[in-house]
DNA sequence: ATAGGGTTAG
């Protein structure tokens, strides 16, 4: 480290006399003169590393290596120079690298002992690619530092790019570093370094090389800056580009179009973030190009902005007619995809048309996402019809256009037109064994005519072309074929062998479409096992997998195999997102029993602690088909369900299910008071739609109501009105009772306070409810005197005649 | 130097 801290600097800031590197005359410069190892004149960069985009590298290169000027020291000056460099190849030979290293670092100076004349330079450089390809890459690095410092050019002894993914495999960063900045191209290296690492989507160690360099770094280097964002964008860490982002500002750096580009591609998932850059960067002067603005319609692509990248497109398409800028085939592909998207096929038929115009010719991917926008709508017959006219153009198609076209029929159902493809595109080689008959027969749906009549022409047409292209499936492919078994499980299971024997892995996709089709016969050990073989084939089943699984069980009426499910999920660390919980709740008319309730209950709890909006629509729709729904066929539920068994409460930290345990564990005659207090207005309705089923159903044993019932909706203090959540909840609760059920509703006394006079003064409650509570305002007016009670409760009363009332119904009012 | 196309759950 010591080391590489003065050559790093020594990289960054270069001596005023000294030379690039590429310069000719550099030969001559004292520097240069040893005359065994040749001396600083890099080879042309593209022999000397095949990663570097460019051979002139004049403007990245800074300096060779200044020497490492020696601190006089008490080191014996005299040493024979033939006796040491002797040493120095015993050393090196006898696999002794340290000792070589600290027999060189005794040296004192170049300028007394000029080691190099009896130095072997091919030894050495042999000595050294052993080092390297044994995996000594920390003593090889060393010893060309030690090297460098007796001006021996280094460069030659190994490939750069050799030693670079050497260290990137074994997550080396600061090695990197170290080695790179002997290099006349460091620069060059340091930018590969940052993003070899971020390929093998090692962020930290990108990260960690990017600390050292930018601390040699005099300047701010764009280079580097572009590498290590584009570096955390492969690695999924939107976050760190921006603290990179505001490091720079803080440096009073302005980045360069490069880095701003970058920024937004990366941050390209977050819409008004990528527009805040846009904008920023036309603050600080930074003149945005094509790219740029071919990001900001990607960016308007993934947030599906439709009208934006319209408007955007326009505006380009002006921009171009006044001769600012012209549209390129990434504008083009990029708004077509657009409208692929969207399913817009005429939109994107319109770009084609001003692609032609405008002179830009279709590429692979435009010609893609034009077919794509067909595919989607299901219009097979024209997406066929493009793809010919792309071969008949003469544009090569590979994998990704002809999933297209598996995917084009998928989706209009020709589910046998993709495996006729699928087979004379593979030449037949593979077929599955399964039988085809049958599956014409059940997978084709209404669909049945298309595959036979009209298909033949077309498609041997389509192989002719074909056939001279390579087709080469992914796993890709192989899901959408799975989709294409419909619901034909043995098919599906046959493809995924197939697969392995192509040498292709099933990933979490094909997983997935494989517990979809073995749901639709309702097969949940089929399913469960499919989870199980998953995991055990190394791959973690993700949320879309367990989601999958969980529909199964939830439409094959298995709610508990659904929960041990979504158990499960979690206990391997994933988390159930939206539309797990919508699915586990989307179950509420498959629930009858009690406890059923109360798990849908959790789940939902479960939901509002994960961060997601409660869905007050399947809630609700719950408690109708759970309670009122019970109230319409009163007469069946008492064999059907055992309402003496105490409730099973799963989740006693949760406040819900807290406040229905508690009630629902009370015997009929106990039940006085309904406390909602702490809940948001869908729960309270919860709880008191639970109490009252409870009490519905006790009644239907023999348990009658013998007293009024009072709802504790909170606390207030006895000076001011009751907050608006208060108010909110009372509206909602009143509103259920009197609308909803017929019960009547009434505003009850405290005993802390028995000034109740602001309870109902809110013009909004008043509105709703005074003309169904005559009672309220002689209630609330009779008493004049004010108490300085610290809290007022705010209850509703419900009474034991309209109680009776409608226990008595046998029909809901519904 | 940066940017574009295909497959999964409600």
């Amino acid at each position: 480290m010591r080391d590489f801290v003065i050559l790093g600097s020594s990289i960054i800031t270069p001596p005023p006399n000294s030379q690039p590197p590429s310069s000719s005359s550099s030969s001559s410069t004292p520097q240069h003169r040893h005359p065994i190892i040749k001396p600083h004149k890099p080879p042309p960069l593209s022999k000397l590393n095949p990663l570097s985009p460019r051979n002139n590298s004049s403007t990245l290169l800074q300096t060779p290596l200044k020497p490492k000027q020696f601190d006089t020291c008490d080191i014996d000056s005299e040493v024979n120079p033939e006796l040491l460099a002797n040493a120095v190849l015993v050393g090196i030979k006898g696999k002794n690298v340290r000792s070589v290293i600290e027999s060189l670092n005794k040296v004192e100076s170049i300028a007394k002992i000029s080691l190099s004349t009896h130095l072997d330079a091919p030894v050495i450089a042999n000595e050294c690619r052993q080092l390297v390809t044994s995996g000594h890459i920390e003593e090889a690095v060393e010893l060309m530092e030690v090297l460098s410092r007796f001006q021996l050019s280094i460069a030659e002894l190994v490939q750069p790019s050799d030693i670079l993914k050497r260290c990137v495999l074994k997550r080396k960063p600061i090695l990197a570093v170290r080695y790179a900045s002997l290099l006349p191209q460091a620069l060059i290296l340091f930018c590969q370094i940052i993003s070899e690492f971020g390929k093998s989507r090692d962020l930290v160690s990108a990260l960690k090389a990017y600390d050292v360099m930018k601390k040699n770094l005099k300047r701010p280097n764009m280079y580097i800056y572009r590498a290590i964002i584009d570096a955390c964008g492969l690695c999924g860490d939107f976050m760190k580009s921006r603290y990179i982002y505001e490091d720079l500002l803080n440096q009073k750096t302005t980045p360069n179009v490069y880095v701003f580009n970058s920024l937004m591609n990366v941050n390209a998932h977050d819409f008004s973030y990528s527009l805040n850059l846009y904008q920023n960067m036309q603050k600080l002067g930074v003149k945005p190009d094509v790219t740029s603005y071919n990001i900001l319609l990607k960016v308007c692509c993934v947030a599906g902005r439709v009208d934006l990248a319209q408007d955007m497109y326009k505006e380009l398409k002006h921009l171009e007619s006044v001769g600012q800028l012209k549209l390129d085939v990434f504008t083009y592909s990029t708004i077509l995809k657009v409208f692929a998207d969207r399913k817009l096929w005429q939109m994107a038929l319109k770009i084609k048309h001003d692609m032609l115009s405008a002179g830009v010719s279709l590429n692979t991917v435009a010609w893609s996402s034009l077919i794509n926008a067909f595919a989607h709508a299901g219009h097979v017959e024209q997406a066929i019809q493009l793809f010919e006219e792309m071969l008949l153009s003469g544009c090569e198609p590979n994998t990704q256009c002809f999933n297209i076209i598996l995917n084009a029929c998928v989706e209009g159902c020709q589910y046998d037109r993709a495996f006729r493809f699928f087979h004379s595109w593979k030449g037949n080689k593979m077929l599955v064994s399964f039988d085809e008959s049958n599956n014409n027969n059940s997978e084709q749906g209404g669909m049945h005519n298309v595959t036979t009549v009209p298909t033949g022409v077309s498609s041997s047409h389509i192989l002719s072309f074909t056939e001279r292209f390579p087709f080469a499936p992914t796993t890709s492919t192989y899901n959408i074929l799975l989709k294409a078994c419909g619901s034909n499980y043995y098919h599906a299971k046959a493809l995924i062998n197939e697969m392995r024997t192509v040498g292709l892995s099933p990933n979490q996709i094909s997983w997935s479409i494989l517990i979809d089709i073995c749901g639709a016969s309702e097969n949940v050990d089929g399913v469960v096992e499919i989870l199980k073989t998953m995991i055990d084939s190394g791959i973690k089943p993700d949320v879309i997998a367990y989601t999958t699984a969980i529909k199964v069980c939830v439409e094959s009426r298995n709610f508990t195999q659904a929960l041990i499910l979504y158990e499960e999920m979690q206990s391997y660390g994933t988390l159930p997102n939206l539309v797990t919980y919508n699915t586990l709740l989307r179950a509420r008319g498959k629930y009858g029993s009690l406890r059923e309730v109360q798990q849908c209950l959790a789940i939902y709890q479960d939901m509002r602690r994960a961060g997601f909006k409660p869905n007050d629509y399947y809630l609700e729709e719950l408690i109708e088909e759970w309670c009122e729904g019970v109230i319409q066929d009163s007469g069946e539920y008492e064999c059907e369900y055992s309402y003496n068994k105490k409730p099973e409460i799963e989740r006693p930290q949760s406040l819900l299910l807290e406040k229905i345990a508690t009630h629902l564990l009370k015997r009929v005659a106990d039940i006085l008071a309904i406390d909602v207090q702490g809940l948001t207005k869908v729960e309270a309705r919860l709880v008191i739609l639970a109490v009252l089923r409870m009490i519905k159903e006790n009644y239907a044993f023999g348990h009658s109501v013998n007293d009024d019932i009072l709802i504790i909706i909170g606390a207030t203090k006895a000076d001011e009105s009751p907050s608006k959540e208060i108010l909110e909840v009372q509206e909602a609760i009143i509103k259920l009772l009197w609308n909803e059920l017929g019960l009547e509703a009434l505003p009850a006394k405290t005993s802390f306070a028995p000034n109740d006079r602001t309870k109902l003064q809110n013009p909004k409650l008043l509105n709703l409810s005074l003309k169904a509570l005559p009672a309220d305002n002689a209630l609330a007016s009779t008493s004049g005197v004010h108490t300085r009670r610290p809290a007022v409760l705010q209850r509703l009363k419900v009474t034991k005649k309209s109680l009776h009332r409608w226990l008595q119904r046998k029909v809901s009012v519904k």
